[in-house]
RNA sequence: GCGGGCGUAGCUUAGUGGUAAAGCUCCAGCCUUCCAAGCUGGUCACGCGGGUUCGAUUCCCGCCGCCCGCUCCA
């Protein structure tokens, strides 16, 4: 049987039985890399979507949004470098598990054709000289370099891979596109392939000059979208943290060269800051600089914004620094000029780009991390509140388990709960009614009136909701309910008529 | 894709070559004046497809899915 259940596992499965997310096409037994949002996921996802919308486009002066289409020209991705990047003929080795890149590995070939070819890594060729000398007991020079796709089929049986001293432990180079193909129109030939897009930025920068004659925009200027985004991934992993479809929140920010750098740290500190304002901690949020040697040519920094997951730290957001290169191709591709006019310095030049990019569903997944928590409240009045609960130990005598996703209240998913105290006093049920209608004109709440009240509390618990609000008997004489913290669990007596205005800045 | 583990109600588990049990959840009702209380009743499962067998949830094979490693980088 299993072992014991991971953080992550409960996590999975709170947010199957509380409806955030679903494995997609579950009654046909699932489709590996694609999951779906529940009633509250969805709700979740949207509220993260529309804080990065106002943050990053309304309440910005240089910032306009797009929303380009998922199918575009297949030249497109010619020109940004998918359909030949993406396209990496991979090998394994069956003995020591790696996999490599089929064009990093070159192989030396004894020059008669006879006997053991040694594999090696491009422009380290001396492990594989070594083994020539102590297994062939030849000499390397007496062996030709070439390319591993150069071999046939049936030559892999007699090559020693890399990181093995034995023969035939290689597959055949094996191509994975991570791009869908699909076709535009009825007919299926060459001639109508397209792809489903693996990144929303080239529908920006394919729009560049529309948008820049139509928004009055000058540089330094951004665009911003929110899409969906595909790619065929070798292996899902991780819930929904690699999936093959998943949705972008990406800027382009467009600026002069030379000021590249500045506006690359400008935007790393805003979109911490942008983290830390949806509540997830600054001490989960870390930078990963990637060093010169692993950057894109044409790119001149690029800083990932990583978070604490229970499975490791992993990318939610990446900022790069792409200089002009895909401005420049598309100049190239298309034939039409992406040259911007400074009418200040009368410069001409193709704007540099710096592009924050983040994952949706990750942001989400990291916000569920964040805000799940187990933990043991003490039974019975006044014994203080809730304290953390210690993984796999036996709950405490006096206390009681809880689980609890403390949602920021600005991604909560549900702002707030209404309940009568008793369901069977139709004075009470609709006085609360009165208050519930009157809180959902300004946001998600929910109406629960099924139970005990310690019940209907800890159903919101696992909802992540922050507020309850609960009518009684004293509601009808005085006007007050009482308003319980989701995190605290402390109640307060406060009049019905001031619920809204403590609710609506927490929100915001 | 390769190697290892796993697949029984919504969740967590039990169990058997003769079609399955429990706790929690959920639904309905009663009761209840503030933190998963109580009582009554109810819904819901052997991932899919083959094979062996009189008979498969159980044994075998394939597929699908999940988890862990290799790999990946929104």
């Amino acid at each position: 049987m299993a072992t014991q259940p991971s953080a992550m596992d409960n996590l999975v499965s709170l947010c199957k039985r509380r409806g955030f997310i679903f494995q997609s096409s579950e009654i046909y037994g699932g489709i590996n890399g694609f999951w779906d949002y529940g009633p509250l996921g969805a709700d979740l996802k949207r509220n993260i979507k529309d804080a990065w919308w106002r943050d990053t486009v309304h309440r910005r002066d240089d910032m306009v949004g797009l929303d380009s289409s998922i199918i575009m020209h297949p030249r497109i991705w010619e020109a940004s470098g998918h359909v030949q990047g993406f396209t990496d003929p991979m090998v394994d080795c069956r003995a020591c598990k790696r996999r490599y890149k089929a064009d990093q590995i070159k192989v030396l070939r004894p020059s008669g054709g006879e006997g053991l070819s040694f594999a090696f890594f491009e422009g380290d060729r001396e492990p594989a000289d070594r083994k020539i000398r102590k297994q062939a007991k030849a000499d390397p020079s007496a062996y030709e370099v070439i390319d591993l796709s150069a071999l046939d089929g049936k030559d892999f049986a007699s090559v020693v891979g890399p990181d093995v001293d034995e023969p035939g432990t290689l597959t055949e180079p094996r191509s994975f596109n991570l791009m869908f193909r699909t076709q535009v129109g009825p007919v299926a030939d060459e001639s109508s392939v397209a792809y489903l897009r693996p990144e929303t930025a080239q529908g920006i920068f394919a729009q560049f000059s529309n948008v820049l004659a139509t928004s009055r925009q000058k540089i330094p200027f951004g665009i911003a979208q929110i899409g969906k985004a595909f790619r065929n991934e070798i292996n899902p992993r991780n819930f929904t943290f690699r999936s093959r479809e998943f949705e972008q929140m990406e800027v382009e920010f467009f600026v002069k060269p030379g000021t590249d750098e500045d506006w690359h740290r400008t935007w790393i500190a805003e979109r911490l800051r942008w983290y830390e304002s949806i509540g997830i901690a600054g001490d989960h949020l870390h930078q990963f600089e990637y060093p010169k040697s692993d950057l894109a040519h044409y790119a001149s920094a690029c800083v990932d914004i990583t978070y604490d997951f229970p499975f490791g730290r992993q990318e939610l957001e990446g900022i790069a620094a792409r200089g002009d290169f895909d401005l420049s191709r598309h100049q190239e591709y298309s034939g039409k000029s992406m040259v911007y006019f400074d009418e200040e310095t009368r410069e001409k030049f193709i704007p540099h780009v710096v592009e924050p990019s983040a994952g949706v569903d990750r942001i989400c997944l990291a916000v569920l991390c964040e805000a799940y928590a187990e933990e043991w409240v003490p039974k019975g009045e006044g014994a203080g509140g809730p304290r953390p609960a210690e993984p796999g130990a036996p709950v405490p005598e006096f206390y009681e388990p809880r689980t609890v996703l403390r949602f920021h209240p600005r991604v909560a998913p549900v702002k707030a709960a209404v309940f009568p105290l008793l369901k069977n006093r139709p004075e009470l049920v609709e006085k609360a009614r009165e208050i519930y209608r009157d809180l959902q004109r300004r946001h998600r709440v929910f109406w629960d009136q099924t139970g005990a009240i310690g019940r209907r509390y800890r159903r919101q618990d696992e909802a992540g909701t922050p507020f309850g609000i609960t009518i009684d008997f004293e509601t009808l004489e005085n006007g007050t309910v009482t308003l319980r913290d989701r995190d605290s669990m402390a109640q307060e007596r406060i009049p019905a008529a001031e619920v809204a205005a403590r609710i609506d800045p927490a929100a915001g």
